[in-house]
DNA sequence: CAATAATATGCTGTACAACAGACTATATTG
DNA sequence: CAATATAGTCTGTTGTACAGCATATTATTG
């Protein structure tokens, strides 16, 4: 298993020296290579970025309404009306009372917006591939589990969810 | 070495089918609670993030210009102006003409700075390992190996993004 | 059942950060 | 010296997050 190699040899890269906000660094160049790399993958999509979490989140999550939606991605609700408004607007996804408690709206795929999800998602998790080509295979493979496994440590340990109270001033 | 028996862990919990666009998710989880627990960190620091993040490259890696400290940090040149604007307002750093260039100012870290910096990157390693803190210390170690690498992947990879070569000799 | 509170969503206004472009001062090059 | 490039600053525009209020519906309580 030439897995503990790959493991040897990144934890060995480890023993230089790190700085306190290092990872924060690193951290940020990963999200933003992500992102830009994300961008490019759903260009035409409706809402970009958003437009397909948004889609792919009705989709495959079936959420009862716009806040448990708004929960999972971590969009703020007003952010999330203009983004559906859109979405709607695209055909993509449409607003249906909900059938539990008409207060709330659930948001269902058209059979357009599945067709237009399934197209994209090829083009997203080869831009993922992409993303992690330059590392080996099997390090990828354990990167991507140990950062889905801490997603889920931290995703546990927060209770609200509500990630910006801290909005602080300067003196 | 039980190092092994982590991986194997991690690479087994993988098996689980993955959706496109969840590294998406995680990376975003976890620069969410990578944030929250670094603005809490530097609570007190001029310009908060911004500012330990600013500070600290200044101290440790020295750059000969603003420009080469904002594409450090990705910064866009009129948003470093007003951060460190800040910054000197809080007599952490000083703008001092450049030695080689006079168009160009060097910044450098005043006395003060340097020990609040100290003081502030106690708290920021805290918060690091508090992030981690949820996964096995190995399984910690080797996914901010492997985010370093990915990185520094990415790093290399984008052209555009971060044009520093003129102060490429990191680890 | 009436009254009140709580919830889901929508709408509006504000604040801040990102970005593009103009401008000044200096460097470099032909 | 003229022409062009670069470092930094300043200004104006835009996008987005968020708070606050409004509306409709449900839940709770007396």
């Amino acid at each position: 298993m030439d897995a503990m190699t790959d493991l040897s040899r990144a934890t060995e890269s480890r023993s230089a020296p790190t700085l306190p906000g290092e990872l924060g660094w690193n951290l940020g160049m990963v999200l933003r290579g992500y992102q830009s790399r994300f961008e490019d993958a759903v260009q035409g999509m409706p809402s970009g970025v958003r437009g397909f979490q948004v889609l792919s989140a009705v989709v495959h999550r079936d959420p009862p309404n716009q806040q448990a939606l708004g929960a999972h991605l971590v969009i703020d609700r007003t952010v999330l009306t203009y983004l559906l408004d859109s979405l709607v607007r695209a055909g993509v996804v449409e607003r249906i009372p909900a059938p539990t408690d008409r207060r709330a709206r659930k948001i269902v795929a058209t059979d357009e917006g599945r067709a237009l999800l399934e197209q994209y998602e090829e083009r997203v998790a080869a831009a993922e591939s992409e993303l992690l080509s330059g590392i080996d295979e099997s390090e990828a493979g354990t990167l991507v589990a140990l950062i889905g496994r801490l997603a889920m440590d931290i995703h546990r340990a927060q209770p609200g969810a509500s990630p910006c109270e801290a909005m602080d001033h300067l003196p």
